[in-house]
DNA sequence: TGTGTATTGGACCGTACGGTCCTAATTTTA
DNA sequence: TAAAATTAGGACCGTACGGTCCAATACACA
């Protein structure tokens, strides 16, 4: 609503995904968005925590335009999207440099355990952005094996995913997220009934092929805007 | 060392893995460890920094023991203790309830891009982990294609695993953990030259399809103990 | 014109933090 | 027994935190 409101929340969302929640205090924000003073803050959010709340669901939605819209894209096949998502999750990556991970994922690690609200908040996104890959692969099923478990595999992508952005950060090395994901790409390889995708686990290292006769080449940058 | 030393490293291990290191106060610590006062605490550590350095440090050594061991054990086939050594991952995190994750993938998520001293020595841990598991690979590598990479997998197997343990505290649910491990397992196993191990991924028809003539129709189970 | 809402600015409060200093009693060890 | 290290206890300091309260000004819209 308010153009100060999304100010705030631009500039908390920034602060918080790169030094934690904890760690941004309620001044930091009021410099960052260049607020008067901690009653023009208040004046727009009861508490730090609602503030939280709210960035962590603004961060979801920018994740959802951008990274869960590729694997809702009815044009293409729906393994492809899976793989254009993984490159998206990369290419967001990249954007920082290798530094500032999932937003999700490092709040997950510093407030799962110690506050409940937020837990059951990063668990619902968890499970958001789950359901979108399994209703995918359900999408996907003539293709897949038939004891392909969707719930399992949803779980290892991201599960991946997140401990490969975490490894990234902290080696600061994006070829340690970029090599993570062709690996990935190849575990759900494995998944698909033709066999011809189990080749693209030798000689092929650009994972992108696939079984169905699907486009291939598709840059990353056309994706992930 | 001093008594007094380990009671103190071993208070703060259990708060920091709990909170997280900045939400662990000095005097947690000292109430933690049953400590007189500040000056008590003060006398053995330098600042609650160095305590976090040795904390890591302590806590390395010991998952060393029990998980590193495991991949170090010499009369065990080396893929089987790869096996194991995820089954103790997961058994580690059982200790828990699904609670308190890897305590380098907390550290490492909370303090990676804030503390350069701590980013780097996490760094250390996870590479000396990916060494111990390279050599593994190395020990295995007449098992394996030979276009293995042992330095992306590696970094693929641990990436799972943090990534594993980080979802399962946020859904305080151990089936996650144990589904993501077992897939890890397959996916392990997808390397192997011998197929004993591919199979799991089942009734595939087409044996000549498929290269460096891999068998199958093995059962998953007989590998992934 | 008036009424509400947004904005500014600052004083203030209680609490917690990491860290220092000082004194004195107790235990260890040479 | 004397010196050295360990334990104890508390006062203190500067800073930062989340949050409240208040008074005054700007600006919208009806």
């Amino acid at each position: 609503m308010s153009d100060r409101r999304t100010q705030i929340l631009d500039a908390a969302a920034t602060l918080i995904s790169e030094r934690g929640f904890t760690s941004t205090s309620v001044d930091d924000v009021i410099k960052g968005a260049k607020l008067s003073g901690k009653s023009h803050f208040y004046h727009y959010f009861k508490s730090k925590e609602e503030l939280g709340y709210e960035v962590l669901n603004r961060q979801f939605e920018r994740f959802a335009e951008r990274g869960l819209a590729i694997l809702r894209e009815p044009m293409i096949d729906p393994l492809e999207r899976l793989n254009l998502f993984i490159d998206a999750v990369v290419a967001l990556q990249s954007e920082s440099g290798g530094r500032r991970g999932s937003p999700f994922g490092n709040l997950a690690a510093e407030l799962a355990d110690a506050h409940e609200g937020f837990r059951v908040r990063i668990e619902a996104v968890f499970e958001r952005w789950a359901s979108q890959i399994r209703s995918l692969l359900w999408e996907a099923r003539p293709q897949l094996h038939d004891d392909v478990d969707a719930v399992r595999l949803s779980r290892f992508i991201i599960a991946a995913l997140e401990g490969a952005v975490l490894m990234t950060r902290v080696k600061r090395d994006l070829s340690v997220l970029e090599g993570i994901a062709a690996d990935l790409k190849r575990f759900i390889a494995m998944h698909v009934r033709d066999s011809a995708a189990m080749q693209l686990h030798r000689n092929v290292e650009d994972a992108g092929s696939l079984p169905h006769g699907i486009a291939r080449h598709l840059s990353v940058s056309s994706v992930a805007v």
